[in-house]
DNA sequence: AAATTTTAGTTGACTAGGAAACCTAAACCT
DNA sequence: AGGTTTAGGTTTCCTAGTCAACTAAAATTT
């Protein structure tokens, strides 16, 4: 007979319930800024770029049309972002951060590189090495940064 | 001058894309069973436990009892679950698995393994060993001790 | 040129979860 | 006793994200 394996037994329940704790420490910290992790992420990703659209947004940021729809839309009302038509095609259109949130982004990194710092100090650097080589490994080897959506 | 250090120099990043890839494979192959990861985690809980109250299994999961609420509606509603009063106690009550519940456990299981390996199997026999030490340190050292053992 | 297919984005339905408000029952004080 | 506080659960509202259906525009076929 099969033995039922303790849920703890595998490496992806305690993948999820760590990267569950690192995200709840972040949000709350931007939270503070009036964003959320999810936002903070788009406006990194318009922070360096030229106007994205948001299909182009989708395919980096690895989530959906619509998951990248209903985000740009928050952004937008909370004055964070700017949408420009494309005369070139007039189904799309160019996201891009405004003002405000292009000044916004450098507080967030902050952030970002403190509660990161804060949560992986309990590792020793060797061990901090260890595990960014292996998350490294894991995204390379399932081809995962360069997901196809749709 | 604070430079914006790049996303995927945050470790919690790498983190949440590969455990949101585990997920995501092990998500498809539980549907086959008509079934959520979330719903799986909350069967496993209860697969060698005495019925146990919301609140008890809101602990041991590291989720809030609005949570444990709503998933063990939706169970209830497909007939995993059952859910008995408690005399002693007229507010609470205890949830167990059902007799289809009960059997449901190992072949759920089955996939969590077989999802687990498969994952993982681009990880040397090492890597896994240095893997799961990492994690391990992490939640420890961080208290997250909700589900560790039992 | 007309018909078809592909692409861009939005919207709605659903799972997942936290936070907070709420109700009720139990426990604890005076 | 009677009032207050604490504990157990549910419900509502919000973010987050998927999938699938949908509209509209562009690109391809025929």
């Amino acid at each position: 007979m099969h033995a039922v394996s303790d849920l703890t037994a595998h490496m992806g329940y305690l993948l999820r319930m760590v990267s569950n704790a690192v995200s709840q420490e972040f949000a709350r910290k931007v939270a503070s800024e009036g964003v959320t992790v999810a936002e903070w992420a788009l406006l990194r990703s318009l922070y360096d770029s030229d106007p994205a659209a948001p299909s182009a947004l989708a395919r980096k940021m690895g989530l959906t049309k619509g998951a990248i729809s209903k985000l740009a839309e928050r952004l937008l009302e909370k004055g964070l972002l700017e949408r420009t038509g494309n005369p070139d095609d007039k189904r799309g259109h160019r996201l891009s951060l405004s003002a405000v949130g292009l000044a916004k982004v450098p507080l967030l990194a902050a952030l970002a590189d403190g509660n990161d710092a804060a949560f992986f100090a309990v590792l020793t650097g060797e061990e901090r090495d260890g595990l960014r080589h292996l998350l490294a490994a894991l995204i390379d080897r399932h081809g995962l940064s360069a997901v196809p959506i749709d």
